[in-house]
DNA sequence: ACTAAATTACGAAGATCGTCGTACTTTAAG
DNA sequence: CTTAAAGTACGACGATCTTCGTAATTTAGT
């Protein structure tokens, strides 16, 4: 009786204990976004981004988030002055990676090729680009050899 | 002092509106999942395969999530017999559409092509299977002109 | 016809997330 | 030195998601 859930539980921790860096939330990667751009800010650069495509987000909003996210492992921060400065903690293209592979094994059966074909075929890509999509076909393939 | 919070509320609700059907939360996606692949199931169907990832998901789970799903329009069912027969409501492509969209918007800057580029360079490509993507940019290349 | 098993309906609990108000602390300006 | 402005800490709330227990209903087998 004590098991179902708690074993659920449990999993999921050490699941996303291993993926956690990988999986910040919609707002998380909102903030990430700033840090990964500026390299170092504090919150009230953080918030003035963000009230750019969001003008109603509150400043402790930001704030709290932020040190929430100082407690997860996803930002660090210098407090030795009284704005604290915070830098992203983990990599852009961890998270990338991250969640492109989320998608793919979600979505597309686990196979980056399912995920390119339909990417391909969302009528949006230049002629331009996909000579340079070419390109680097082209590389990947000599390096294969 | 109203304004602030139900001006938010307002926004997201008149968002999630229109992306409503493209954003199913992650349980609802398992269940979508077995749906899609099976054309229709019944509840006990859906678990059963749910549990083949999850050992530990219970009936009844399943069952009200279906439920829910009802109200929200992303499955429809057929109550006729006692075994309701439940089929997703809407398409795996509108889901897959949406979720690579926001997945491009939010991490790839809007650009097909840069999701292209960072799938392509993942190591996870056949030489087989890069033959077949040159065979779909030759095609819509050739759409283009 | 009766009981056991299977199914549906539904309320409620526990988690997480985003939000903000408020209290406290520090700094800077006069 | 006092005070106003700006910053930090933190508790709490509402929404949403996932979970399950329990009650009510239907079916099937004997």
């Amino acid at each position: 009786m004590i098991n179902r859930k708690s074993l659920n539980i449990v999993r999921n921790d050490s699941y996303n204990m291993t993926l956690n860096s990988q999986k910040p939330t919609e707002a998380e990667l909102e903030i990430l976004q700033v840090l990964w751009q500026q390299r170092s800010s504090t919150v009230r650069d953080v918030n003035d981004r963000i009230k750019e495509q969001k003008p109603d987000v509150g400043y402790t909003t930001t704030l709290k988030l932020m040190q929430i996210m100082t407690e997860k492992g996803l930002v660090s921060r210098d407090t030795t002055n009284r704005q604290h400065i915070y830098v992203a903690a983990i990599p852009e293209s961890d998270v990338k990676e991250g969640m492109v592979r989320s998608v793919i094994d979600r979505l597309f059966q686990g196979s980056s090729k399912n995920l390119i074909m339909h990417a391909l075929g969302r009528e949006e890509t230049t002629a331009q680009e996909l000579v340079e999509i070419k390109k680097l076909i082209k590389k990947i393939e000599a390096e294969q050899k």
